[in-house]
RNA sequence: AGCCCCGUAGUUUAAUGGAUAGAAUAGAAGUUUCCUAAACUUUAGAUAAAGGUUCGAUUCCUUUCGGGGCUACCA
């Protein structure tokens, strides 16, 4: 039972006992820094069935505890707030029993049931951009999380490699592409494809522009204009399985996949398997079917299938084209389907998918309740805000994107030449020191994405390069190097428990390492990595005032230097332990 | 038009309905042979507006204002 379970069963038997009322609960938080004490019980709640001045009840209460239980020694009261004091002894234990853990924090998993993340998800005609890295960061991280508090994890990713925007590229290739190919031009695979995904746009709107010269009404140059045309007869030769256009859509596609999987592996992300919408979309069709037999589904006169919603307060919904070709929510509903049955002990499932999507995820999670899924209860779209340019929003077909390598290639240049102004590294081989610019630069960039609630947009001024000091990821991996450096100079750090005298900082280091677990849980039900940052940085601060209060390896005497010693371990394996739940890495020596 | 999300110092941000709204960065002033200065100390600066619920509201409710998104036979 930790401390505050036991505060609070006493706090609740001390009212009972003192007015003969019983109370389900009381609140308890850990006490403001600036004032004396470490767990607080707030009063107020409790004057609304026990009648008395909250000072005398606070008192009283005080008083109770105290008396009841020796780890708290001592209470203090300010105006409604009980302030205890839990003792030194009592925390000394608690460290001590994780000082040697390496890997505190995390909880091994009790249950053989699987969580599914989704995350990544591209198209594949276009290339990676800085929306798709905050996607990727996110899944990858909250995997982490939720590997950390206990749960099995599968990371995964849908390939959207159907549609008709992927025939648009695959026209535009075999009308300008003179058989073009990743090595004829040395053009990283899924930017060749994405330049042809931008020509169609540009030809598409040319042809629209001439048609509506020629006296057509935009709309219909929009519907005419012959390369869409042909885009959607491809789609429909697609969907019969036309030998041809198959083979084309085989050989793009590797193209992409083998880009990204470079990008993939320059950000430290991966996934243990992928789903790919043209092998799920035929299934989601066989359940719409199913639906419409069902009653869940209806048809309309030109023969598009739909949804009623309107008595959940959404709107009908689309399910099946009047051609009878799927649409996103068709596959969508095929995909969920297929995880289930691949994987049976899958509980519940995170989507990482942009803010745009709200809507059609409610939509999504209903229509599988409706088609009588239990688990769609448990599916859980991790939602999260655009990230914007000082220009705008970031739209690849006018080329306005930030790119995901261009960037990731920059970060490593910056953090070069912050290093090399600073004349760090200088004894280490170009090979080392590439890497050391490479987790650095890599450190700022996702943990300037990460502390951000997932909910916010972000503002990325690319000019204004991301910070390297303060609230950032370098200052946090400096801050881990640095307590090596304090271990490396001496040989060994006892493991003989301590049992003196605790001063302040360091009795709000253990108070502040012990919180480690906690962050992590709360991490993982809101799925959320901005709680790990924020701890984390809170820790770093907590162990830098500890670190300049006294000197740790000046101390004269010895059992309280390996103390300190000891606590400084202690945190560096919770700092390691963070920045691997955020994919940060760090470097052993700078 | 309807629905959803967001609004906190110049900027990036934190706060299960709890105490004097916490940081970082940029700004101002200072610290130099230090267990590595990518540091430290000091200083100034914010809840968009108005109501309501509450002992107590950045948080919950209502309205207004601002920013974004969705409501597609696009994905």
């Amino acid at each position: 039972m930790n401390i505050e379970s036991t505060l609070k069963s006493i706090a609740i038997t001390a009212i009972n006992d003192l007015y003969k009322i019983n109370i389900a609960t009381v609140e308890i938080q850990p006490t403001r820094s600036d004032f004396e004490g470490d767990l607080t019980i707030v009063v107020f709640p409790l004057l609304k069935s026990i009648k008395t001045s909250p000072m005398e009840l606070a008192n009283k209460l005080g008083e109770y505890i105290v008396g009841a239980e020796n780890s708290f020694t001592s209470f203090n009261v300010v105006s409604g707030f009980l302030n205890i004091v839990v003792s030194d002894e009592y925390y000394l234990n608690q460290f001590n029993s994780i000082k040697e853990k390496s890997d505190f924090g995390f909880v091994k998993p009790t249950t053989s049931d699987y969580t599914m993340v989704e995350y990544s998800s591209p198209n594949t005609n276009k290339p990676l951009h800085l929306g798709h890295i905050r996607n990727n960061l996110l899944g990858f991280s909250v995997s982490q999380i939720l590997k950390a508090s206990g749960r099995n994890v599968l990371k995964t990713q849908i390939i959207n490699d159907r549609g008709i925007h992927i025939c648009k590229s695959m026209v535009a290739w075999v009308k300008f592409g003179n058989g073009e190919t990743p090595e004829s031009t040395s053009v990283k695979g899924d930017k060749l494809v994405g330049k042809y995904y931008v020509l169609f746009d540009k030809e598409y709107k040319k042809q629209i522009s001439l048609l509506v010269e020629d006296g057509n009404s935009e709309e219909d140059a929009k519907k005419n204009a012959a390369i869409l045309v042909e885009a959607q007869k491809m789609l429909l030769k697609w969907e019969a399985g036309d030998d041809e256009v198959v083979k084309l859509w085989k050989t793009m596609n590797e193209w992409v996949y083998k880009g990204f999987a470079q990008t993939y592996k320059t950000l430290g992300v991966d996934f243990d398997n992928y789903y790919y919408e043209s092998e799920t979309y035929l299934l989601g069709k066989e359940f719409i079917k199913q639906g419409l037999s069902e009653n869940v589904f209806f048809k309309k006169e030109d023969g598009s299938v739909w949804c009623d919603l309107t008595e959940d307060g959404l709107d009908e919904k689309i399910v099946l084209r009047s051609d009878g070709t799927a649409v996103y929510m068709t596959q969508d509903i095929g995909t969920a389907i297929q995880r289930v049955k691949d994987y049976p002990t899958i509980n519940s499932m995170v989507y990482t998918v942009g803010n745009e999507q709200d809507y059609h995820f409610k939509v999504l999670f209903l229509i599988l309740k409706k088609l009588g899924f239990g688990w769609s209860n448990n599916l859980h779209h991790l939602s999260y805000g655009m990230v914007d340019l000082p220009s705008g929003k970031m739209k690849s077909r006018e080329g306005t994107v930030v790119d995901a390598d261009d960037l990731l290639e920059e970060m490593t240049t910056t953090a070069r030449d912050i290093s090399l102004e600073l004349g760090k590294l200088e004894d280490l081989n170009e090979d080392e020191k590439n890497k050391v610019y490479n987790v650095i630069g890599q450190g700022a960039l996702k943990y300037f994405i990460l502390k951000v609630d997932p909910k916010k947009r972000i503002l990325f001024d690319p000019k204004e390069s991301v910070d390297f000091q303060g609230n950032t990821g370098p200052f946090i991996q400096y801050s881990y190097v640095r307590i090596q450096a304090i271990l490396r100079k001496i040989d060994k750090v006892s493991v003989e428990d301590y049992n003196g005298k605790v001063e302040a900082v360091e009795k709000d280091l253990i108070k502040q390492l012990l919180m480690f677990p906690t962050a992590i849980q709360k991490a993982a039900n809101i799925h959320s990595p901005a709680l790990i940052a924020n701890y984390l940085y809170d820790l770093v601060k907590v162990f830098n005032s500890f670190y300049h209060s006294s000197p740790i390896l000046k101390t004269s005497f010895e059992d309280r230097k390996m103390f300190r010693l000891q606590l400084s371990k202690a945190v560096s394996f919770a700092i390691k332990n963070a920045l691997d739940l955020l994919g940060i890495g760090v470097v052993q020596k700078m």
